[in-house]
DNA sequence: AAAACGAAGGAAAACGTTTTCCCTGTTGTG
DNA sequence: CACAACAGGGAAAACGTTTTCCTTCGTTTT
């Protein structure tokens, strides 16, 4: 009664674990996890290769809840994204996804919707899950945050910087300055009579934003006035920008320019515009992040560029560097689409 | 020589096993482990209060590494996504990670880039995380998609069906249909000169809803003519519609309309017109997928709308269902922004 | 020639759970 | 009263690794 080759691999495709291999080659399973992890002076050449045969014979991969258990600690890296509906983050956890994974390590995708409650929620699993390492990709203040920063998990804060203020390991644009190159380069091309308009500044990527940006005009001696920043009350960027813009568009003093800390913002002032007053261009427009798909789908907003692709290299060198408290600067550019 | 708060925090962070639990709560791990699953007829209404006081003040998790190895599953499910560039796919895998994570699962989120191998790398890699089930989101065939296909782990295909045919734990509007009636909206609003640009055949959302069209366009006597299909090589959707429309912007015959199997395909055909044309009206256009962004993007895109948010839903649907082979087809809808 | 050392590899402990037995009352049931 | 049934709970095995000790050789150093 010879199974047919197909069932048995069904049979078969459950486990495989180090015990078989061993047999297989006729050593212990001591030889084959040293094998498996190139431990170097524990095995003769042609036992590595028997064991290397019979690895490769059953496929043989080692569980990582047997490894995990034993080494406590595991191969999963959390990505703790504020927002997965903006294209930023996903193309920033694109790129760390790609960078982890040829490190061996396995990425975690979750998305705490800004929110401390779901962002405590997850760290709690993960650390559950004894993941590496956690990387918050926009972090929000919360207990159980200020509780990691003070166990020993590696934890790596991207474009926002840790709610308790000092650098600690952040990875990100300098975005003060960014804000300043934005000033700049509106006065550089004459436009007087632009107007602000941001996100909530808890997150310490828009404060440094705005600050930069008003540093840039008040040091042109060109001041933008308060009256000239709004930030509205909206439960996200698209509606801050729209709301805003509707504001505008009942004021009576056109801006030359918006700048949003966003670009999600300025999605939402151009569709404001496009809709309020049909046939009309909206003001030339600038904002910050520039998704990758800007380039297909917003002919006419001028962004300051965050390198998304160096993000995962820069996340992978943070975590493996050993030092909590790196910071990496990564270079930003603007983007001239409209002039 | 006593130690501050912090300091004991700090100490203190590392573990709290079920060991110190039981110890805490004056009983066994066994009960420990039974209060914490839930296992009736086991423990005394004090007995689980005092543990539950006990895993209260301690803070006590069960290490998922223990729970794995002794269960021989994980809470981890791979969504393997085919291109994470693609808003509509991380709008669905948002809306899964939502979903899972609601019934206690942990989403890992891939990027197969389309390609068989690095689909292999993670199929491979999840089976030896004992991952509970591999979500396909656009999968491509392979070998040990195959494999795992014979296997007992669940396996979901979203939007693209099992490499070998027959509908199999398929989750996914009726493209075929969505194709018909994109024919049929095309007929009502009169136009007569309609291309069809689509991307390769080999995802069979993709071949459904070019069928669809063209059975469509065929039904109404007005089949479209191979002249007017077009299905460029390029490395991905945008540079196809670019490609494409660089093609019929170059032929004299202007189409009323232009029919698109995804929208990054309509994108690169905005772009493609608006950067050779300029000033020139791009022709409508007509997409598939509509994410979440078009609203506020693209107000001149037309396209059939996939239900995102339901998605999540039905991945754990089918997951948990145990039928192996569910279908849950979900609803279109055709979204008219430019007639 | 004795001592020391290094290379090669095995036995077994440990990691933190879950779960299967088992044991001890207590409470019906005949 | 005998006996079953059952509630409550503990001891220990098992899951698949990694790693710490050992042991056994063969080679080099004194």
């Amino acid at each position: 009664m010879g199974k047919t080759a197909s069932q048995m691999t069904k049979r078969m495709m459950q486990a495989s674990s180090i015990k078989e291999v061993a047999a297989l080659a006729g050593v212990s399973i001591a030889t084959v996890s040293r094998v498996v992890n190139g431990v170097a002076n524990k095995a003769s050449d042609e036992t590595v290769e028997r064991v290397r045969k019979a690895i490769a014979t059953l496929d043989y991969r080692p569980t990582s809840a047997g490894r995990d258990l034993r080494r406590r600690t595991s191969r999963l890296v959390a990505v703790l994204a504020a927002n997965l509906a903006n294209p930023a983050m996903t193309a920033i956890a694109a790129s760390a996804e790609a960078a982890l994974r040829e490190n061996g390590l396995v990425m975690v995708l979750c998305d705490t919707h800004d929110q401390p409650e779901l962002q405590d929620e997850y760290i709690r699993e993960m650390l559950a899950q004894q993941a590496r390492a956690i990387v918050l990709l926009g972090a929000v203040d919360s207990f159980m945050l200020r509780r990691a920063q003070e166990s020993s998990i590696p934890l790596v804060f991207v474009n926002r910087r840790a709610p308790d203020g000092p650098m600690r390991g952040f990875i990100g644009i300098d975005n003060q300055r960014a804000g300043e190159d934005v000033a700049r380069w509106a006065l550089a091309r004459g436009l007087q009579n632009a107007v602000l308009i941001h996100a909530p500044t808890a997150s310490s990527a828009t404060r440094e934003r705005v600050q930069g940006i008003l540093a840039g005009f008040a040091a042109a001696g060109t001041p933008l006035g308060t009256s000239r920043v709004l930030a509205p009350q909206a439960p996200d960027h698209l509606r801050i920008g729209r709301d805003a813009a509707l504001d505008l568009i009942r004021g009576c003093d056109r801006p030359d320019l918006v700048i949003c800390t966003s670009d999600l913002i300025a999605f939402g002032v151009a569709r404001a515009w496009r809709e309020a007053l049909p046939g009309q261009q909206a003001p030339r427009l600038i904002g910050f992040d520039d998704s990758p798909m800007n380039e297909w789908l917003a002919p006419n907003l001028n962004s300051v560029r965050i390198p998304y692709e160096a993000y995962g290299r820069a996340i992978v060198e943070a975590l493996l560097g050993g030092d909590r408290c790196a910071t990496i600067v990564l270079a930003h550019q603007i983007i001239e689409r409209q002039t």
